[in-house]
DNA sequence: ACGAGCAGAATGAACGTTCATTCCGGTTGT
DNA sequence: ACAACCGGAATGAACGTTCATTCTGCTCGT
């Protein structure tokens, strides 16, 4: 087995679990059934495999957003089907959404990276958007302020469910908010 | 002046500056201008000054977030308000918004602090989500979800555009936002 | 076919650093 | 003079990283 992915998803594991500062070098080596010293002939520092890690989330987060998605459809059904997999995919893998969520606050990624992990999808919404504005049935904002927006909000609601099921009631279906999605940007 | 808020300043300055773990307990006196071992006179552990401090921080936005805010009002008018106080807030006090974002990925602070530290705000807000549904104008989807998808879409806007304002534009105004929160939750 | 020799991958104890916390000598106000 | 308070050096635990050594599987000469 490949002991580069089997690091890299024993640092996902411990750092979904227990968070960055909690996750020693020598803690994700044993849960890699590694020697401490082998990261380091994989991953320059911690730092170094930290940021490797959080761009692999973004690229599967992006390729799971963009499953079945087929430019032959409108706009409106695009958004929508890209949404309704971005939620799923948060909601369905939790760890993930964990992950992402402890990455995102931490200093030692660069603003660089983080903007690059986020091209690919970021093409796809603001062809979509930019069509939507063309046809005159999304808000004329920046596509910046649209997708984020919108995914702020998905992200938010997937991230306190996770945490706080009860409260959000079992009922919530993907309809529901891709709805608040799409009212949100349409004009 | 009274060491104890001199403390919880300085260590919201450092820690928005360079995040939780580059904010020892030693640079934190410094800022503050007394020893480390002042500290423990005024706070238990390290964790318990950070605790306090989200908690301060919540109760600063919760205020602003409800600033003139008026009974008197339709159940939209006064959420469009508390949004715009909301936005306007984490986009004028950029170290809040920043000390925020690291406290809320903090495995240090629990649920019970973080659903405690809410409350306030919540209260407001669901009974106006209350009003709103019994009259027929806002959806009819559980309170915690419209009011956690606004927040968020507005939090992750506020948040990029405090590290990349190029890309939003510069013409972001409170309007557009509270326009995009009413829309995604009105019938 | 087989064993000696080699290259590089893996190991984990040891190192130096950093940090939260403690503790004691000094200072201040009364 | 004394009690209360403060500062910052001292402490020890925990961490990232290194490195001398071991292990593994392949090559090559016979």
């Amino acid at each position: 087995m490949d002991k580069r992915e089997q690091i890299l998803e024993a640092a996902a594991n411990l750092i979904a679990e227990q968070g960055l500062q909690s996750s020693p070098v020598s803690q994700v080596a044993k849960q890699a059934c590694c020697g401490a010293g082998t990261i380091y002939r994989y991953f320059e520092t911690k730092e170094s495999l930290i940021e490797e890690l959080f761009v692999l989330m973004l690229q599967r987060l992006t390729i799971a957003c963009l499953e079945g998605d087929e430019s032959s459809r409108t706009p409106e059904q695009r958004l929508r089907h890209i949404w309704a997999n971005t939620y799923n995919y948060l909601h369905e893998n939790e760890r993930d959404c964990v992950l992402l969520d402890h990455l995102a606050a931490c200093p030692s990624i660069s603003e660089e990276i983080r903007a690059e992990a986020l091209e690919n999808i970021h093409s796809v919404l603001f062809a979509l958007l930019d069509q939507g504005k063309a046809d005159g049935i999304i808000k004329d904002l920046p596509n910046e302020v649209l997708a984020t927006f919108a995914y702020g909000g998905l992200a938010t609601i997937a991230k306190k469910r996770r945490i706080a099921p009860h409260m959000m009631g079992i009922q919530i279906s993907n309809e529901m908010l891709t709805q608040l999605c799409w009212d949100a940007i349409r004009t």
